[in-house]
DNA sequence: ACCTGAACACCGTTCAAGT
DNA sequence: ACCTGAACACCGTTCAAGT
């Protein structure tokens, strides 16, 4: 199996795999075909390896999707030093929003998976840092981090979600007759706001809403 | 198959099953062994009769899950008339996240399917008309309610991912000894706020601090 | 250590058939 | 309409074995 005429193997030759060869392809092939639709086999198959090579380097396919998850992290840019607080912690925010635009698999990786992992770990620390240096306490610099990572986490999700099923024809169809069944009698503000609320379903408008909401909350806050 | 001394039958005689059924096994399963274990061919054992039987009231496995979500959604108290918008919205938002703590499986079922069917559009509903009623504008009223939906979407997603690792021993102890090594030197803050942060990855008080950071934010804005 | 090959216990879904 | 039974094309993972 895998041999062609001439002996060459169709097949990656020996110790030519690598933990960081196994990550790219993974990624590579949940971009490609969706998250949801990503096995080992497929990655194994990819590399003209049996699905058991992979066990070599990973325990099991979630210590993948972890190695995955952390390779991704690792792109997020630094946070920007010369700027006042409010506009640092955008900055974090925006950053992770985009990479999980980038790479849609990243929001099932964060939401299904505790975190873990030095690369996850330098995000909240960038985080942090930054709310520390702005004078907030221990309490309040830990609860804003948990609450500005799961508003990012949260409303990229939907939006990624909400792309993907207005890509798919009939998903949409389905979506938009149920949203016409509905009677304006009993459900007047849904049906009367329906464009709108199909225009606030995504994009950096409707992200940047949310997060100056909780900026300006957080603003009145500010210890100094 | 299926019969037993006597010939009672062991699986469902015909005509008992009915979409509605389906939907609490289905659930009760969920609930039972966890999102991910769940699967049509154990719905179909648990009713007693083959997979195949379950494709007369549904077309697919996400047909189903839609169901499930909606008769959750349908468990939903309805928004308190008498009270300030602001305690309206809170209760809103208060509510959804307990459905969700007490049925772990609608976090999922929210999280990974577009909105549909007519309870989901009853919260909706219930949000844009307290929104509406405070005098919002259009725009602003849906950009609020996406807001306030992926904010409660991905916070108590959140907290339930993290309750689930704190009953697996293994999982907890490989996460404990991932953040103690962590040096102090690259991560000062993420150290230093280590039992900060272990607080606030869920709770009461962890969930209204971040609502009531985007109630702050909103009340500025307040057209009145 | 690194990888194979067969096997186990599963999946969702299609298709043809029975009542 | 309602349900069965066999089959298809998959899964993740274990286990024993080879180099």
């Amino acid at each position: 199996m895998g041999h062609t005429w001439l002996g060459l193997m169709a097949r990656t030759p020996r110790n030519t795999l690598s933990a960081d060869l196994i990550v790219r392809t993974a990624l590579e092939l949940m971009e490609a075909k969706g998250t949801d639709a990503f096995s080992l086999r497929g990655v194994a198959g990819e590399l003209g390896v049996g699905p058991m090579a992979l066990y070599t380097y990973f325990r099991n396919k979630d210590d993948l999707y972890d190695a995955v998850r952390d390779h991704l992290m690792g792109l997020l840019p630094a946070v920007p030093s010369d700027a006042p607080w409010p506009d640092q912690v955008r900055a974090v925010c925006r950053s992770l929003r985009l990479l999980m635009l980038q790479h849609p698999c990243l929001a099932q990786l964060l939401a299904g998976r505790p975190l873990s992992g030095h690369e996850t770990a330098r995000v909240a620390e960038g985080l942090l840092g930054v709310l520390r240096a702005a004078g907030f306490d221990a309490e309040t610099a830990a609860r804003t981090h948990t609450t500005l990572f799961t508003y990012v986490l949260g409303s990229t999700s939907w939006e990624i979600q909400m792309a993907a099923e207005r890509r798919d024809p009939e998903a949409w169809r389905r979506l938009r007759t149920s949203m016409e069944s509905l009677s304006a009698r009993d459900f007047p503000s849904v049906v009367e706001l329906a464009p709108e609320l199909a225009r606030t379903t995504g994009g950096d408008e409707q992200f940047d809403y949310g997060l100056d909401l909780l900026l300006a909350g957080l603003q009145l806050r500010t210890p100094s």
